[in-house]
DNA sequence: ATAATTTAATTAGCCGGCTAACTATATTAC
DNA sequence: GTAATATAGTTAGCCGGCTAATTAAATTAT
């Protein structure tokens, strides 16, 4: 489920005051569409939650279920879950427990290795899941469907810029 | 915090087999940008966290702060910390114990209204906020400086449209 | 004036992130 | 062959979201 997100976004003029009072040289603008973006994906990713709700679906459980059924046999190792998801093993094992809980997926021992455990798509996840993923590209076409081909374009050059920045964040940082 | 990101994005391929599963037609450059969309705002996200982290901040955290540091008397009520925030007063109530044991918030009984607590900026509290500032302005800049004037006004178009999918899968809902 | 309702804040309990610590098994080094 | 190390998974405990329930006080209705 996704986080609140700011009912109070400042305007120009309480930005320009906070900017001024800490003498940074930053554009007012460039803050606020840092908070516009933030903003936008909140308010977005609060919707499409809500979307996956009516499914008794979160979006990992979700995203878990799309990784199984593409796998070989339908089955993956905890780990491997985690890999890509790009989460840690310990949230992975929360998450399967109420996958299992619900009977969508289901655990059985490793033959080759005692210590793994193989995650397996059930009947029912299988079920859900397709179910479920019409829905998912509706929502999405709700969503981003009021932006042309060109928008898109348009659109994926300028998250490519966000990603830069933020893979210089991140290489300030570990200096 | 940030929640985890996936490393496992499926391509072009993959997507058109998992649409044409289900019969949906839409279209799959239109599903690559809202998960690229999610994967740029979770990476930036998680660097950003991380800055504040640095500070012993969140980003919820910071933003009380900010609301405390610009209101008359640097006082507010949680209930209108809640609102500002776009939270309900169960979280609100969970991180200002938080701010308090920080020591940088206080509470004390409201004079007019014995169910009410004002909630105060310490001295410790605008102390903290006012050194973190720069550096949060600093961070916002490595992360959006790499857009022009022009860009920005084309991101907030964008976003703009996202927003309006935003509410309209909202309408979709209620009915 | 008192009863009913609304409101402010907190608490309990769930979720899904995280790190750190632990157990059990595999693997590697010697 | 055994000791040391690495790996798979889980658990405990923290955080910040949430809803629902609770308490106390204020307000409204009668």
């Amino acid at each position: 489920m996704e986080k609140g997100n700011f009912k109070d976004r400042p305007n120009a003029t309480r930005l320009a005051l906070s900017i001024g009072k800490v003498n940074s040289d930053i554009d007012i603008d460039t803050v606020q569409q840092f908070l516009n973006f933030q903003y936008s994906y909140r308010e977005m990713q609060r919707q499409y939650d809500a979307v996956l709700a009516k499914y008794h679906l979160t979006e990992s459980r979700f995203v878990i279920l799309m990784f199984l059924y593409e796998a070989p046999h339908q089955q993956l190792l905890p780990l491997q879950l985690a890999e890509k998801l790009g989460a840690t093993r310990a949230t992975v094992s929360k998450l399967l427990r109420g996958l299992v809980d619900q009977g969508r997926v289901n655990k059985q021992p490793s033959p080759t290795d005692k210590r793994a455990t193989l995650i397996g798509l059930t009947a029912e996840g299988e079920r859900v899941l397709l179910s479920f993923l019409p829905h998912n590209f509706d929502a999405v076409q709700t969503l981003f469907g009021g932006l042309s081909s060109n928008e898109l374009t348009t659109l994926s050059h300028l998250l490519a810029k966000i990603q830069n920045g933020t893979q210089t964040l991140e290489q300030e940082m570990e200096k």
